[in-house]
RNA sequence: GGAUCCUUAGCUCAAUCGGCUAGAGCACCUCGUUUACACCGAGGGGGUUAUAGGUUCGAGUCCUAUAGGAUCCACCA
């Protein structure tokens, strides 16, 4: 029996990749805790972003896996206490929804008619399943997360935490209860966040009129029955109509309901929309109300939770809205008020949820403000923190340009509201007893308390993420005389801040900065060092891939079909940060050729020599030919280069060069000429060095080829990443091996040229015998060693003299001309850093560009003098 | 209204500080089963880097403008 029989033609990743998952588990080594290093190792954590239990994963997310995971496994070899931690999100108001319709669906309920508690059993039931399917993609993806630190965001631990961390905002005065204009969504009787909007173009209405007869100003609206609780006009500053009128406040009759208008000034109002005068509806309106504010102005409510006019406006009293603007328009019309009626185009809040048209409304909410000055964070607040922390580039982004979109929303950001009307979320930890408030990690003792019906806002809970999940509130603790200093205990002392967050550049806003503010707050320490922000994964047609459309193409369909290696490279080479990428099903294949290649490479090496063993270190004796030096000088480029890029963030390029050396330099080249010029100890040495650089890439296949060879005696995932050894690089060697590659090549176009089969063998003549067996077997030609030429095809000095084969005097001559030109752009630098006259510039950066020059074209120069040298 | 990105081969994308003949994969054309691999090998065609200017010894890369495409934020009385 021999080993041909037992290594198939081609990988079969569906057969292996349970299997070496498991062994991974079985290692312990996925728990950096078990990794075997000295104890002043640092730590390298990433934390999963929670992917939302709606559904299951979509590629976008396997994007996440691979990058994190390559990012994961490449500190894990370099010698890092690599922490790669999973989890999931409740994602509360993105999964009521998805169940509230599921219900409705399967069994024609809403959830009030379930009831609440029946309904979180259903919303149970539900994430189980998915959560489960979740957690099972991500360890088909070869995620090497340490499944004993797994956590959820709504799971007993995370509860803990974030009532704790609710309790200790309140008590530092950060989170408050406070009366603001809150998106209000009247089917789904519940707030909304600004993100949680959606706009609508519509045609619409303008209504110019004034308020009554005696009225000085006419305002334009296009929701005239909003106007029942004006306090105030505004008008641009500068608008010379009205001037006159600013301060002063009139009494109205406004169809029967009497108001009180003061004339204020605003320098948002725009002069020439409308009549330039603005009806201030403070109650209704995110702008009047923060005018209302600067003005000292009452907020009159005129809308309801249900979306109807209140009770004291008379006949319009119990209207709906939309009744009530009817009504209005035909009174105004009536009394001879409407002075004009125009369509307009402008855009309509609507809830993203059910469509239906968000009313703005003053309500009582929790909020975080985000502008209070904090002693425990040297008396400054939790925005200017989270600004200071991007601007000091304690938190990088990559790519940088996204600092800016962190920047400009964080300066613009107003207190976040926090509270939610929804059944499925964390419960705030707050109670009321009458007129009463407790706020406490536990009930209050006594009868009579009522906890709070709302839930929290799910970035809440999402934002603590980096240290909820390494054992905060637990592992820290305040020393007794300084109550705001904070010390880590534990895994946070371990594994916090994190190395960095890898997420879409579309939550910039809505995650990054808050788990920034969360973290800073509860921990006085940045989450993470570097953002990194993946493009998002569209489909062939350039769509994005969303559940909602139904174009996510899942990830297992794809690893069953090219394997989870072919999967990850695809996304990790041809992507770039930042960027969207599209990905196809052939991209995918070209991929699972490469692996497939890899994996053939092993095959010849291990059925060629019986004793193939892996080398770790090559001992010099065993480079002999220039072949051999020059693939260890290509390799130990090949390393330098991965290395640094992906210390730079440099995926795809590193993964280019990866499948350059495999496929063009060692498959093409050296497995071809090691069949002549055998050396299994490079080859060896050689292939060691792929697996382990391959690893963070592709890693299924490469640890089922380290466990062949290795007879499982050792697990590639915790291998040294090898050091480049510059030494081994051979510049001398890779020009020589150029000239025996570029000898083959001409060979090989001479045969296609004169229509030569390229298997038949062919005669040529060459001036002596170097490197005679690796050209007759690459060139596929028999080499006679002979003065004379006349043959086929001539094999002069390969160093040299290739002058058959290339045209030599046409190269000199291009050679010649390159070097006049080159010297003459010197001395024409020398003669401009001499002369020094610049115009307009000065001469320092003059010179120095010149510098730059001369410096530049002499060393071509001397390259161009050499290459001359040896042609002759 | 404010901001950001993109436009490179038929397609999908690279190209590091401005520096060698702008590179890959797929597709295409020619030849070939040769004991690692047809999920392969050898060879080849295909580019005015959106357009017009500018800076520079040198521009896909920097600046200005134009055209087209995408995204984010704000506002929408």
């Amino acid at each position: 029996m021999t080993m041909k029989q037992e290594i198939p033609r081609t990988y079969e990743p569906g057969k292996y990749e349970d299997d070496i998952y498991a062994l991974w588990e079985k290692s312990g080594f996925f728990n950096p805790d078990n990794l075997k290093l000295p104890k002043n190792a640092k730590a390298y954590t990433i934390v999963l972003p929670p992917p939302n239990i709606t559904d299951k994963l979509h590629l976008g997310h396997g994007s996440i896996i691979a990058i994190e995971d390559l990012l994961i496994r490449f500190h894990r070899m370099k010698g890092y206490r690599a922490l790669y931690l999973p989890g999931t999100d409740h994602a509360a108001i993105a999964t009521q929804n998805v169940v509230e319709k599921k219900l409705l669906k399967e069994k024609g309920l809403t959830r009030q008619e379930l009831g609440k508690e029946k309904f979180l059993e259903e919303v149970w039931n539900f994430l189980r399943v998915t959560q489960a399917t979740i957690l099972q993609q991500a360890r088909k993806m070869g995620g090497s997360f340490d499944w004993s630190r797994e956590a959820f965001t709504l799971d007993d631990q995370r509860k803990k935490a974030v009532r704790k961390m609710f309790v200790d905002m309140y008590d530092a005065g950060v989170i408050y209860r406070g009366e603001r204009i809150v998106n209000w969504c009247p089917r789904c009787k519940s707030t909304l966040a600004d993100d949680e909007l959606e706009y609508q173009g519509q045609k619409t209405k303008l209504y110019t009129f004034k308020y009554d007869k005696d009225f000085p100003v006419s305002i334009a609206t296009t929701r005239p029955e909003t106007k029942l609780g004006d306090t105030a006009v505004a008008v641009n500053p500068k608008d010379a109509r009205y001037k006159k009128l600013i301060g002063r406040t009139f009494s109205a009759d406004f169809l029967g309901v009497p108001l009180k208008i003061k004339i204020i000034a605003d320098r948002s109002v725009e002069k020439d929309f409308g009549t330039g005068a603005l009806g201030v509806t403070p109650a209704h309106s995110m702008a009047d109300w923060k005018m209302a504010e600067d003005n000292g102005l009452e907020a009159i409510k005129v809308i309801d939770e249900n979306g109807k006019i209140k009770n004291n406006f008379g006949k319009f009293s119990g209207l709906a809205v939309v009744e009530a603007r009817e009504m209005i328009v035909a009174e105004l019309k009536k009394h001879a008020l409407l002075e004009k009626e125009e369509e307009i185009e402008n855009n309509l809040s609507v809830c993203y949820r059910c469509g239906t048209a968000v009313e703005p409304l003053p309500s009582k909410q929790w909020f975080v403000a985000v502008d209070k000055k904090l002693k425990r964070l040297g008396n400054k607040s939790l925005k200017e923190k989270a600004l200071e922390a991007a601007k000091k580039k304690k938190i990088k982004f990559i790519p940088f340009r996204f600092t800016k979109r962190y920047l400009d929303w964080m300066t613009n950001l107003h207190d976040w509201c926090i509270s939610r009307q929804i059944w499925f979320g964390h419960e705030i930890p707050v109670y009321y007893k009458g007129e009463e408030i407790y706020v406490g990690e536990k009930p209050p003792k006594g009868p009579g308390w009522a906890q709070d019906p709302d839930t929290l806002d799910t970035w809440f809970s999402s934002g603590m993420w980096t240290f909820s999940t390494l054992g905060w509130p637990t592992s820290v603790k305040t020393s007794a005389g300084k109550p705001d200093k904070i010390i880590k205990t534990g895994d946070l002392a371990k594994f916090h801040p994190t190395q960095v967050l890898e997420t879409g550049y579309e939550i910039i806003t809505l995650w990054v900065s808050r788990m920034v503010m969360m973290s800073l707050f509860a921990v006085g320490e940045i989450p993470f060092e570097n953002v990194y922000l993946h493009g998002m994964v569209l489909d062939s047609f350039g769509k994005k891939m969303s559940k909602s459309k139904g174009n996510g193409i899942n990830p297992i369909d794809m690893i069953d079909k090219f394997g989870t290696d072919a999967v990850r490279l695809s996304l990790l080479i041809g992507s770039t940060p930042g960027n969207d990428m599209r990905l196809s099903e052939e991209k995918i294949a070209s991929f699972r050729n490469f692996v497939t290649k890899l994996w053939n490479i092993y095959r010849y090496m291990a059925t060629t020599y019986p004793d193939f063993k892996l080398v770790d270190k090559l001992d010099k004796k065993h480079i002999k030919t220039a072949a051999d030096r020059w693939i260890v000088s290509r390799l130990q480029e090949t390393v330098a280069g991965m290395t640094k890029d992906l210390d730079d963030y440099k995926f795809s390029m590193a993964g280019e060069k990866l499948q350059r050396f495999t496929w063009d330099d060692l498959a093409d080249w050296y497995l071809e000429i090691s069949k002549v010029e055998k050396n299994k100890y490079v080859l060896g040495y050689v292939l060691t060095y792929v697996l382990k650089l391959s690893h963070p890439f592709m890693p299924f296949v490469t640890e089922k080829i380290f466990q062949d060879i290795s007879f499982g005696k050792k697990v590639l995932m915790v291998e040294k990443w090898p050091a480049a050894d510059k030494k081994l690089i051979d510049k001398k060697a890779e020009k020589e091996f150029k000239n025996l590659q570029e000898i083959v090549t001409q060979i090989r176009n001479l045969r296609a040229s004169y229509n030569i089969e390229p298997n038949k063998v062919i005669t040529a003549y060459a001036k002596n015998e170097k490197h005679k067996e690796a050209v007759e077997k690459l060139a596929r030609v028999n080499i006679f060693v002979a003065k004379s030429t006349g043959k086929v095809v001539v094999l002069p000095d390969f160093e040299l003299d290739i002058a058959d084969v290339i045209d030599v005097e046409k190269e000199k001559e291009k050679i010649k001309k390159n070097i006049t030109l080159l010297e003459n752009t010197i001395r024409r630098s020398r003669e401009l850093i001499s002369n020094k006259q610049f115009m307009d510039k000065s001469p320092k950066e003059v010179s120095n560009r010149a510098l730059a020059s001369i410096a530049y074209n002499e060393k071509e120069l001397k390259e161009q003098k050499e290459l001359l040298r040896n042609l002759n």
